[in-house]
DNA sequence: TCCGTCAAGTTGTATATACAGGCTAGACCA
DNA sequence: TGGTCTAGCCTGTATATACAACTTGACGGA
């Protein structure tokens, strides 16, 4: 790991965050004001502020000026977790999920990996190829892309027991993400690790995820298109906001 | 409009956003330093630096320490919108919509229809089929169920002129949608419909959608893998900042 | 020429302080 | 009883200051 201490106002984040994950703190519950963080943690109020203004910015936490910090509805978080990681995917249909690394190597980024990360031709970035198995049977291959600043120690993983996706939510909150499917007829090789059969369809997931406002990870995703369906689940931008005003009345009467 | 002038860092994010976008700052140009923000606007230096790093974080600009904050290369095209119609994405395209209006029937909803939206065996629904063409290409096969008391109307509309999803959305806000992509060789009747050759991977969304709490309508759509891609775009918890300043709003009208 | 060192400029973080403005409970008054 | 006001807490912003780490280029010695 690390030898620098992060920098304090991400312990803050961090510590808050755990608390919010590990059920401690629920939603609508008030979270310690910046000065009660200044006593205990001895640190600045403008550290605290600091810590507090960006879980606002992440969407963990909700401030009103003059009541305090209240943790928020996590609703969406949930759900782009849940579809990211395949091995929770194929645990919730009750079966097996094993993975075999192809190759877990640092390269230079080049043409359509550097740009979609937003990083220089020849930057270095992490490349993962695993395939995963459903009870024996290959349901995904990954071919992923992460920025190797973003994952120092990618190199480490064993990927065959952690999901990249998994590991890479570890290190920090993945925020945003933007997908991109397709039907199409893919490769020999890709049709040979996946068991494919001749003229049977192929589905492509290209999905770039976001952590900070900047892209970490980009990866390829080939499924049999006889042996999966994608999922997904979301409320449009136009009006998510039942939910948040639900958190307001649950407030209001929990006082 | 606010009568209170904005605080200082935002009208330095704003300033800065101003000249990249007018064209003045171009991708991987220098943006003026912290110090030098500090002496040309009269702020302080923990300003400069808020404005500069929430223009990181937002993507704008991309900072090394020791060398200078430089204007990143992303964000040329504008942020990716969630594009529900797809005359709007056809449109967006600049090519030109057509669609062609197959089937426009009441019907009795039956089997994986009338579990999909939650209606007895045997409740009326609409049934809509419709082709939707770009620059005379046909892109989608819309075949539609709608439960019936939602839409009273709907034998009445054109949808030729006005697409079901838009139709739809103008009724009432579509507040949750949950959908399903399969790639998969399409029948024989839809392959003519989509002119798609022998062996050509289709893609389909089934895609079901909620109106305050039930599900009203239940929509295959048939794409030709070989001439459509599916993007989406998803913020959970990070970076609506936009969003977010409207749920404020909303909470204090609500006062 | 080559290499190491150093200075200057830059970002990243942290602190102490200050003032403005929103919110609420409880004191106070009619 | 009912309304008003205020003290006290909270967030939001702004400033001045400080130190650390990084990058670049200039300078000087081997």
């Amino acid at each position: 790991m690390t030898v620098v201490a992060k920098p304090m106002y991400q312990q803050l984040k961090d510590l808050i965050i755990g608390r919010i994950s590990s059920g401690e703190l629920r939603p609508a519950d008030r979270v310690p004001s910046e000065n009660e963080l200044v006593e205990a943690m001895s640190v600045s109020r403008m550290t605290a502020n600091r810590a507090l203004r960006e879980l606002t910015d992440e969407g963990y936490v909700r401030r009103i000026a003059g009541r305090g910090t209240f943790v928020s509805d996590f609703r969406a978080g949930s759900h782009v977790l849940e579809v990211q990681n395949i091995a929770d995917e194929i645990e919730q249909r009750g079966h097996t999920h094993t993975c075999e690394v192809l190759r877990q190597t640092l390269q230079h980024a080049r043409g359509e990996v550097a740009k979609a990360l937003h990083v220089e031709q020849g930057s270095d970035v992490f490349h993962l190829m695993l395939v995963h198995y459903e009870n024996e049977s290959p349901i995904q291959l990954e071919d992923r892309h992460i920025v190797a600043d973003f994952a120092p120690d990618c190199l480490l993983q064993d990927f065959s027991a952690v999901t990249p996706s998994a590991y890479l939510t570890a290190i920090s909150p993945l925020q945003e993400a933007e997908q991109v499917v397709r039907a199409a007829q893919p490769n020999a090789a890709v049709r040979q690790r996946l068991k494919m059969a001749d003229g049977e369809p192929g589905l492509v997931v290209m999905r770039r995820t976001w952590s900070h406002g900047r892209p970490v990870t980009f990866a390829r995703l080939h499924h049999p298109g006889s042996r999966y369906e994608l999922a997904g689940h979301y409320t449009p931008p136009g009006t998510p906001k039942s939910a948040t005003a639900d958190v307001v009345e649950l407030e209001k009467l929990q006082q």
